[in-house]
DNA sequence: CGTGTTTGACCAGCGC
DNA sequence: GCGCTGGTCAAACACG
């Protein structure tokens, strides 16, 4: 989250800052309490030694520096007046010259005297600044640790309230891309264990990334965002070990038998698949990528190509890109991974945004661990028109409409696709048939199908309430991973539900949603008291990760969050010079999808270019260039 | 010449 | 074990 960074950072500058001032302090000879402290002279911790002159005459202390002939060493205990000159007579405390020259003496004395007085109130000053630095450090200090216990808190909290309600064994959590090593896919067993780990997670901070980190270090708390980063957000570099996509061969070469590095692996599988209408080659994510691969997959007669991100010589982010068959102005573009590099503001948007998603993913795959159950899959539906916050639990095994890469992977790639193609008119319906299943198999698992199509609402947080209605499936026990509708819009739920039963007879059993459920989870959404909470970390979650600096295009507001999107809205049909998706800290991101060749306007909506994260990127990719060259 | 793309080969996982 | 498929590698090639 980008405040705990900001204090983060804060917290590292303060303690420069009072670095230095030590350091100033040491270099002036002036003695600070912490090195009063630390050496303890508590005899004499203040001592005070003028010395004017050129020699040093009486030496009291090591930590005296003899060249400086203006030396002042200050204290305010006992008081030595060193008033010697070059002739180097040594001159006790009580000691007076009976030279000739008394009243020169006497001036001398007072000019010292004065001086330091002087010094006396500059040091005092000094410490009062000390300090005041110490008490800033303390109290930033403070306030990230409150932070970081509110978040933990809150996940703790929801997952506390899921657990009584239910005896489903299994770990829910938003977090947004920062996911415990420790937490196990698929196993129930561990699951008071694991909770008390995942909160010394959140304790650490929270960050958008794409997956989890290999090693959730407690130290530092990373960024997201970022981005971002697929996260991008504004993703920390992090260690190497943060891969989170290693090749098989790497995964094998690791040391392998660690539990710990195979559950991570499981992890790190999660991905983001992005549907959307786009004409070129690709779509620009801001970030640069470098294709090392192209493969013709099965079932689509449009190669598969695979790029890697070149930002970094280590980061692990990859994404595929290929066109849909069934529709080949569909480009679904698939990410893996979490950068461990800053990303540029272009990137951030798509970083952040598909992390945000694959934390939702990722959430729900914990959350929804039943045992043998497979990789979860999800899929937010993207509308042209964002007006409908309306959520749709749709069943997995209905046919698909469209060819998903990932449709036949491994089912150790929790999937979630945000689908930002045409919405058909009949919007409601069209979510259950266009859902794509992940789970050729067995799927207990009913993926998510988080749809912002609607034709009617007209809410500006499609993508806010996404986000958080997946994040509130975690107090919702009784939807997730169930067939079902959550409609956060306007349309009544239960209708949606009972539309959506009516399409889905064959659901099984366990899936199937009762109506009492609906209602107690319509209910329990609006009645939720953490529910404004929830919401308020999902749209921290989007908004903040993108940090880029003050005016930066992520470092938005709730309010601009929201804004953006009316921007959004209100520029329906602005064309954009840009072919691709542009690049925004928040969920707006995927909405500002432009495209100067898009052979549906109104099937997506432009932002106008002026708009702060809507960076125009000129690096590459002309819109007839096949180069996946986007940065 | 450096960088990125192309493309065939190779490897691993999975199902039969 | 074999074949299929996804994913990656790396030499060759293209481009600026």
């Amino acid at each position: 989250m980008a405040s705990v960074r900001w204090l983060q950072q804060e917290i590292v500058m303060e303690e420069n800052r009072a670095a230095a001032m030590e350091d100033v302090f040491r270099r002036s000879g002036l003695r600070v309490a912490a090195d009063v402290d630390k050496e303890k002279k508590a005899a004499d911790p203040e001592e005070i030694v003028v010395k004017i002159g050129k020699k040093r005459l009486h030496n009291d202390n090591n930590d005296t520096i003899p060249s400086s002939p203006e030396q002042k060493h200050l204290s305010s205990g006992k008081q030595e007046l060193d008033l010697t000159n070059a002739e180097g007579s040594s001159l006790g405390p009580d000691s007076r010259p009976s030279s000739s020259s008394q009243k020169e003496q006497d001036d001398q004395l007072e000019s010292a005297r004065a001086e330091m007085g002087e010094v006396r109130q500059e040091n005092q000053r000094l410490k009062m600044y000390l300090d005041r630095i110490m008490k800033d450090y303390q109290t930033l200090q403070m306030q990230f640790i409150n932070i970081v216990q509110q978040e933990s808190k809150k996940s703790t909290d929801r997952s506390n309230d899921r657990e009584k309600e239910i005896e489903e064994p299994e770990l829910v959590s938003l977090r947004l891309g920062r996911f415990s090593s420790d937490l196990k896919k698929d196993d129930n067993k561990n699951k008071a264990s694991s909770q008390g780990k995942e909160d010394e997670h959140d304790k650490e901070g929270l960050s958008l990334a794409l997956d989890c980190k290999f090693e959730a270090s407690k130290s530092d708390a990373n960024e997201s965002l970022p981005n971002p980063s697929p996260a991008h957000s504004s993703e920390e570099p992090k260690d190497e070990a943060g891969e989170t996509w290693p090749p098989s061969k790497v995964l094998k070469t690791m040391r392998s038998g660690d539990d710990e590095i195979l559950q991570q692996s499981q992890v790190k599988k999660a991905r983001v698949s992005v549907r959307a209408r786009c004409d070129t080659p690709n779509m620009n994510d801001g970030c640069q990528w470098r294709k090392y691969g192209q493969k013709i997959a099965k079932g689509n007669p449009c190669p598969r190509a695979y790029y890697r991100c070149t930002v970094a010589p280590s980061c692990p982010v990859r994404k595929q890109v290929q066109r849909c068959a069934e529709d080949m102005s569909i480009l679904i573009t698939t990410y893996e991974g979490t950068h461990n590099h800053p990303l540029p503001v272009s990137a951030t948007a798509m970083a952040s945004t598909t992390s945000a998603a694959a934390s939702m993913l990722l959430s729900g795959a914990s959350s929804s661990s039943h045992p043998g159950s497979s990789a979860p899959s999800s899929t937010i539906a993207g509308p042209n028109n964002l007006h409908g916050p309306n959520f749709y639990l749709s069943d997995n095994s209905k046919s698909k409409q469209y060819y998903l890469p990932n449709s036949s992977l491994s089912t150790s790639h929790p999937t979630i696709t945000l689908d930002l193609t045409t919405n058909t008119p009949s919007s409601s319906s069209s979510h259950f048939s266009r859902f794509t299943s992940n789970f050729p198999t067995a799927p207990r698992y009913s993926s998510t199908n988080l749809d912002f199509c609607s034709s009617e609402s007209s809410s500006n947080l499609s993508w806010g309430n996404a986000l958080l209605n997946y994040s509130n499936r975690s107090t919702q026990p009784y939807i997730k991973n169930q067939i079902g509708v959550l409609n956060l819009g306007r349309q009544p739920l239960e209708n949606v539900y009972h539309s959506f039963m009516q399409k889905n007879n064959p659901t099984p059993p366990q899936q199937s949603l009762p109506p009492d459920t609906i209602a107690a989870a319509t209910k329990a959404i609006t009645a939720d008291p953490s529910f404004q909470s929830a919401l308020a970390v999902a749209l921290k979650s989007i908004i903040g990760t993108g940090s880029s600096g003050p005016g930066g295009a992520n470092q938005v507001s709730g309010e601009n969050f929201g804004q953006k999107l009316k921007w959004g809205e209100q520029f329906p049909a602005a064309s954009s010079h840009s072919e691709t998706v542009k690049g925004s800290g928040c969920g707006s991101s995927y909405l500002n999808k432009s495209s100067a060749t898009n052979s549906q306007p109104g099937s997506l909506i432009f932002l106008p270019p002026s708009l702060p994260f809507s960076t125009s990127k000129s690096a590459s990719a002309s819109p007839s260039d096949n180069r996946e060259h986007t940065n």
